[in-house]
DNA sequence: CTAATTTAAAATGTATACATTTTTTGTCAA
DNA sequence: TTGACAAAAAATGTATACATTTTAAATTAG
């Protein structure tokens, strides 16, 4: 496999689990020597890590790991209930049973493996949302939507805590997936919204807990 | 200055005047023997337009410089009109004179202006929408509107028939600034989107003229 | 001692060289 | 001619080396 490739997922996984705490600088010579390859695949993955908003600008010199912020959380919250809603009306129209399969399957897979780590638990959650507005067919805007869970699920990502709203979550995906197979595009749009702003909610709460703790 | 940041404007600009056409295959080797650069720099430049739109993956070796269609412009405008009245209508409760003088001072200099070209003309209409949205202070919303800014300016860069439009987006520019000085921000939000509405129609009119005709 | 300036160290930008992968070309058998 | 396969060419990935910029340290004037 590509070392880029390798080192960015490394690197990503490193940030979340917090082996570079927030507000680190890393530089391309460090980073390079720490995990033993060139500094031109260092640039390489500091960039793509700085447009996922993984790393971010330090002054001239440095990549810095971003913290967490309410306010942050928040807008991200505001800008999935933006553009998921939209995303979900339109794939509604030209949703195929292929594609509810689909999201079946990767719910029952969530279920399966309630051990799974929350990094991943996560991703597999995106993974059925994902799937429910790829029909959309607006590329743009699924761009945008992966570039949004990016920024999320580094706020998720180390979150043990948030596996206490799994179920909760599990069952609403059941839910919103049984109301598309009705046609109730309707319904399903307004349980998506609740369904966003609660997980926003949980994670303000567990930002806010954390934070006043420290 | 940095050769990453000139060759960045410059292949820019000539995909835009279409010196490589849309459908043009550039590899690294090519374009760093064309503009005397090393391929690292090409390497770091290619990345940077393929995430601003202006080059397209093609296959495992080359970026390909994507082509024109109806249905990726009405997307684009969608979006704006998803984003950018939420952006107004957040900026508009803190809004300071500061800024609403920046954009009198921005709409003065584009009607001083007149003679300007195409592209030029588009990055001051732009800004002056971005001041407008500036003190809505949600750094990811702007990051989203930059980059959903990027996209149209390649559609309508070269578009020196939009110039037609041009003076019927200033006087909306205008009325655009005096509602938001009265406070109307109501009004100001439903100008703002059929003034976005006009100009993806335009746009989309012009599609349909040069493809119809190629 | 402080502050400004110079000097050394470190970091990034860029070029070149080599390694690996991908694409193309050319050959041969069916 | 066509299609599969092998060899050559081209393109990208990666490492190293050098140049330039930026940061930090040291020195000196006040």
């Amino acid at each position: 496999m590509l070392k880029k490739q390798q080192l960015y997922n490394q690197l990503k996984q490193h940030i979340q689990l917090q082996h570079w705490p927030p507000g680190t600088v890393l530089t391309q010579q460090q980073l390079a020597e720490h995990y033993g390859v060139s500094r031109i695949v260092v640039r390489d993955v500091q960039q793509a890590l700085l447009s996922d908003g993984w790393l971010e600008p330090h002054g001239k010199a440095g990549m810095q790991v971003p913290g967490f912020s309410v306010t942050e959380a928040q807008e991200l919250c505001l800008l999935r209930l933006q553009l998921e809603p939209l995303a979900l009306q339109l794939a509604a129209a030209n949703m195929s049973f292929s594609q509810l399969g689909q999201a079946e399957d990767l719910l029952g897979h969530i279920a399966a493996h309630k051990h799974l780590a929350p990094y991943q638990r996560g991703e597999l959650n995106w993974q059925f949302h994902r799937i429910l507005y790829q029909s959309c067919a607006k590329p743009h805007l699924l761009r945008l939507l992966d570039q949004l869970h990016q920024q999320v699920s580094r706020y998720l990502g180390y979150q043990e805590q948030a596996l206490a709203y799994a179920d909760t979550s599990a069952a609403e995906h059941a839910e919103l997936l049984s109301l598309l197979r009705q046609g109730d595009t309707e319904q399903a749009g307004k349980l998506l919204v609740s369904h966003i702003t609660e997980a926003g909610n949980l994670l303000v709460q567990l930002l806010q807990k954390q934070q006043g703790a420290r």
